[in-house]
DNA sequence: CATGAATGAGAGTTCATTCAT
DNA sequence: GATGAATGAACTCTCATTCAT
């Protein structure tokens, strides 16, 4: 989680972060522009210079997440491995991403709906807008898909190298989506398990769930 | 599950189910008090003669669906069972109330949030009004508990009993919790799944990831 | 925290005459709302009560104006006269209506662009809320041509019969609504000129300037 | 009527004439600087160093336009012709500058208002910055007052030399100055009248009213 | 000269809530 | 009970304007 580094040059992406800890604490719409401005030192009006609306501010801290978590997962996905390890790997990777960073973690399980609702909310004035966002938010889905798709792929895999009993893959990884999820609402650091050890136990248990 | 009485008598639970979906829909912030009294042909103001304010609302949806879903989890929870057959039946009947009832099954995930914050924004004006609702909130919660202790209890008594392998039994019954209330998110009735068909993968995904 | 107003009942049509005379003021992008509410002892958030927005406020000004001159016009053109009584009665009709009600008269020459404009930033929220506006606004439009057509048709009636002498109708048509409009930024009640003075002073130079 | 030089070097004039452009399309209270500034290439800041601030640049795109129009006015007005041949000159003289700057004639007849408001608003900060506008503002309505009078002038004249019927001189004056300035609202480049024969129609149109 | 960043002030709008009818 | 009217509070967003670079 970085930090205001100092009080002089905000960029973009601090203001993300920052936002991604407010929005974790009361949601999207309890969330004001003015919560999250004061965060990184700023007036509203200010964070209407880095970005164009709300919602779009959202939009980029989800897209910041998405990216940040993908990009770790396709290092393992992309590894030469079987398909036990890589998926170890993988939900390793998922669970250290999600415990490492709950505040954009749970942003993107349940700022997703208000994402959905944001285009109606949209005003006119500029179609380029609306039509920036919705092209944006879609691609930001189809990359969600994917990470998704990465899974799912793998269980696939391993089930067809008998690696792994045969299971309704889509749903498993559907469960499996949601008992990552599920960390960023009950996961607090300096509990009981860290990330990593927390990782262990998803990962035996999913493990244990697709042994033959 | 039953809904939708007749048009003209309007009680309680009628609007409490009424304002699940609209909560579904939106989410609490989202959702105004007009959109849920038009879901019942009221004005909002009519509203305010059946539950205190907006809050407590939320409070008596929550309230109801948790209900509604230990109610039918008890049944198989006190019944003479392996805890194996327990576990199995305890998942279903959790799988089937989310997948009859996704709209209040959402909110039971995506409200608690907003059930927290609302003391902080609850007027001050008559302490009898927050403490009453801070009551209440805290016994939610204290339910909320006692269900999920039902699942891990049953993990548990699972593991002394030798049916179950030694797992972390409160971390794998978050994994459940999550991977069930996750199913809120995506599932669609009509899809390729039912709901009972869907607790069947869950069942043999939670029992295999147990088994010995 | 519902105060009870000192003026009792305030209803649409009185806050559509002081908006009208608010907006003469100060134009309709400089007049806020809260200036309208001001004007009839209401908070802005209460006109939102009587009107969906501020351009549907002022679309209601303007076609309480324009109804109001029609009507009046309409008198005259559906009488039996010749056609240079007809135009003198017209013309007198349409000075009077706007000497008696500069306010109203001045909003329909001054903000019409306004209206144009206001389709832009209306929101989408409701399909229905910018249809309807634009459904309404042509509707205005389709009534003010309308309007000036019931000059326009007259003169040319009266070059047909040979009372007035050939010109080019709709030029000379728009250099009369011109010429009435204009009388809203200058007219002063109580001035050198009364209303019907200024009147006779119009027919005079109208029919002057179609005689043979 | 010169405008689009090169697109480099911006100066004051360029500005002025964008401006009435941009202010002819949206009104002065819809129009932001960013707007001016772009429709010429530079930032909203940027204009501050040519303007001290959008009233004063308002101002200026009226004076321009004053300016411009009385020059053209003056040589007829000066000329040594009867006062119908002059009249007609003023009449067609104004008529063109108008049709051939509908922007600039249109500021002229619908930001009056805002720049009588903007004294209102002007910050204290500066006592000179007010004190100056005001001077303008007032020399400018001067100007205008000035402008009006050679026509009412000439009428007057041409009713002394028995060119002219009897007329209420101001109030026809009046009249004239509504149906020109209208011009501006309706007229259209390429439409079914040139300028000059928009002009030839207001001649004739006028001359007939003042004829005997 | 030009500009990117920042901001105070304020506008339109929404909404939970109250109360007289 | 039910509702129409009213409102305070709060929010998103805009904009003229300043200033350091």
């Amino acid at each position: 989680m970085a930090r205001k580094p100092a009080d002089q040059s905000v960029d973009r992406e601090d203001i993300l972060w920052a936002a991604a800890e407010v929005l974790h604490r009361n949601g999207y719409d309890s969330t004001t522009m003015k919560d999250i401005a004061a965060q990184v030192n700023l007036t509203a009006a200010s964070l209407y210079h880095h970005f164009k609306n709300k919602d779009f501010l959202l939009l980029n801290v989800l897209e910041l997440g998405l990216d940040f978590t993908i990009e770790k997962l396709e290092t393992v996905a992309n590894a030469d491995l079987s398909n036990a390890e890589k998926l170890a790997g993988m939900i390793r990777s998922h669970v250290v991403c999600v415990t490492g960073n709950v505040a954009v973690g749970a942003a993107m399980v349940f700022e997703i709906r208000s994402l959905l609702n944001a285009s109606l909310s949209s005003k006119i004035g500029d179609d380029t807008f609306m039509e920036e966002f919705v092209a944006r938010r879609n691609q930001f889905f189809a990359r969600r898909d994917y990470f998704e798709g990465l899974f799912r792929d793998t269980i696939q895999a391993g089930m067809d190298t008998g690696e792994f009993r045969e299971v309704d893959a889509a749903t498993v990884t559907r469960a499996m989506m949601g008992a990552h999820n599920w960390i960023s609402v009950w996961f607090k650091e300096g509990g009981r398990l860290s990330g990593e050890e927390l990782a262990d136990v998803m990962v035996d248990t999913w493990l244990a769930a697709l042994r033959k």
